[in-house]
This record gives structure tokens, C-alpha cells and sequence, in this order.
DNA sequence: GTCTATAAGACGATAGAC
DNA sequence: GTCTATCGTCTTATAGAC
């Protein structure tokens, strides 16, 4: 079923761009070039079931896409500094980043659901724990991985905003060298 | 000039908690307990000329709450624990944490003005800038000091959003004795 | 400087034809 | 499964009285 899937593609990438509350059902469906009926076929409970399934698909996808580069290389240290370059180079060819980031929506959470906020604390813990496996297999505890992967999540999450605020890849450049310090 | 004051100041906490397109005006107006037009009086241009206000005024009380436990400490270790302690203690006391953080009003920023970024730009600079002389007079080199400086900012503003998603402290602590291995 | 009333449009959501 | 038409609500913003 392309359909679905289509709107769940689009509609990700837009509310990671511009949030939850900024973008309207008419602008996701006018990129879709479908119709409010069709939407509603396929996500009947409206706006914030759509937004749940974007953060199902994502979980999907970062983790393949990050799993991926972290079995292309040996240690954290190669597959971090692989995965960040990665990030940098989209940002400067494209201009934004919306890969490994749903900050966006984790911002909004004050004005919205439980059931949200569930979704997006599973993402974090799953990408923070291809980190601490990493981590781990590199040699260190698991106590100090744990640690280490948390700040690794925050630090790239942070830095994505930074990127996007100065309208510069500085920002992500800086943090990999001091997080690749860190291990 | 107490309503202007009172609104910039509520308006702030509101758009910090929910983002900018989280909260209506009329949301503003009835948390103030003022109306729509004395809200117009004040900021003629509407909304955004309201937001950019909360971001100076921003800009005034994260400045000077930083510098104040910065000049209470001799090193950027003990400033940066005694920083993200407070930031930890409020979270549990309120359940929340607007303090240092603006990120639910930059990612949104796909949806936003020019002028919004760069008062947003402005902040994330101030900060950066606090933290990395803290770091010069420890010793660092402008360089290291910069690089660091950058990371601490991302690294708090991801916790930020990590507690938050995972309604726990967690990730701040964990946060914290990260990077104060860092110097 | 603050108020009420109102405008014009976008919002999310629904109904019913095909 | 997709469409159009519509509903009620909420949005930002304005006008004008006091």
C-alpha cells in the first residue's frame, strides 16, 4: 500500500522540519497531493495518529541507518566520526538536517500526548543503546558506556539545533572531535 | 511599566514549556489575565514581535544567572556541576525545565523568521561565549575553550530534551559527569 | 492604557457521494 | 480507497469605545 506510506514519509519529514504545531493538516496533504478524505482513510483518528506512526517509521529507519554505519566499522570512535561526517555532509548540501533528529517534536511535548512522549523516549533509548553496545564491545563497562552513549544522543541532538540556529556545520564539527576525545 | 514586563515574562515560560506555535494568543492573554488588545498595545506587530521580546528578555536572565554561579565558582568544574545541579533540582521540584533552554522555539524555527533565528543565534553565542573564557582562565586555549564550550551548550540542551522525553533526571546526571571529565 | 466586539481565515475533523 | 463539501472551533489581527 503506497499511499501510507507515502503520507507517513512525508509527513515525517515535515514535522521534524518544522514541529508538531507548525505544520497543518492541508499543507501535508496538499505535499502528498491527496485528499483530506484519503488521510483520514488511512489515519481515522486524525492528526496525532499520523505523528505516532511518523515516529514508528523513524524508529525504523534511524536504527537501520545507524546500525548500518556502526557495522561498516570496527570501533565507536571510526563509526561516530563516520556517522557525523554523514550528518554534516547533508546539512551542507541540503541545508537542513532532519536525519537522526525529532527534537522538534520532543519540544512540543508540553502541548501534547502521553502516548507522543512514550514513542519518542523509545527512540532515544534505542539509538542511545547502539551506542552502548558499541561501546561496550570497545571494552568499557557497562555503567561508563551508558554514560558516555547518553551524553553522545544529547550532544549530537544539541548540536543539530546549533547547526540549524548559526546556519553553519561548525557546531557538529566541534562536538565530534570532543566526543571522539571522550572514548 | 509592569504589563508589558509581565507579559514578555509569562509569554516566555509558555512558548519555552509548548513552543511558539504551541501557544495561542489567547492562551497568553488569560494566563496574563489581560486582554487582546492591551496585548496589541504593547507589541503592535503581533505574536512574533512578542516571542523576539521573550528571547531578549531571555537573553538578559540566562546571561545573568550563568555569570552569577560562574563568578561563585574558581573553576569551570565546579561552575558547570554547581549549573546543572540547579537545573537537575528544578526539574524535580516542578517537573519541568525552562530555565537555560530554548530548543522548543529553535526547532521550530522551519516555520519561523529570519529574525528569530538570529535572536536565537544571539543566545546560543552568550552562553557558548560564558563557558569558553571560564575555560581560557583555566587554562584551555582558545581553540580547545571554543570546541568545548560548544559541546557543553549541545550536551545540556540534548539532556534537556532527554529528561524531559524520559521523565527522569537521568540523562542530566549522567550528563554532567561526562563532561566535567572533559576538563 | 485597557476594554469588547468582530473580522477573515486556518485549523482539525466529519459526512456522504462515487 | 479517494473525492468534495461542510461544520464548528480556534487562530491572528483590527476597530473603536471608554
Amino acid at each position: 500500500m503506497g499511499t501510507k506510506s507515502q503520507i507517513i514519509e512525508i509527513a515525517t519529514a515535515l514535522f521534524q522540519e518544522k514541529g508538531y504545531n507548525g505544520v497543518g493538516l492541508n499543507e501535508i496533504i496538499n505535499a502528498c497531493k491527496i485528499s483530506k478524505g484519503a488521510l483520514y482513510h488511512h489515519f481515522p483518528n486524525g492528526k496525532e495518529e499520523l505523528l505516532i506512526a511518523c515516529l514508528g517509521s523513524l524508529n525504523e529507519v534511524i536504527t537501520k541507518d545507524i546500525e548500518e554505519i556502526f557495522d561498516q566499522y570496527p570501533t565507536i570512535k571510526e563509526a561516530m566520526k563516520a556517522m557525523i561526517e554523514k550528518l554534516i555532509a547533508k546539512f551542507e548540501t541540503e541545508g537542513t538536517i532532519t536525519s537522526y533528529t525529532f527534537s522538534s517534536i520532543v519540544s512540543e511535548m508540553g502541548s501534547l500526548s502521553e502516548a507522543v512522549r512514550i514513542a519518542c523516549s523509545n527512540l532515544y533509548t534505542k539509538i542511545e543503546g547502539i551506542y552502548s553496545n558499541k561501546l561496550q564491545s570497545d571494552g568499557l563497562s557497562e555503567e561508563s558506556a551508558n554514560s558516555i552513549a547518553v551524553t553522545m544522543t544529547a550532544a549530537i541532538e544539541g548540536g543539530i539545533l546549533l547547526c540549524l540556529t548559526n546556519k553553519t556545520s561548525e557546531p557538529l564539527k566541534m562536538i565530534s572531535q570532543v566526543l571522539l576525545r571522550l572514548v
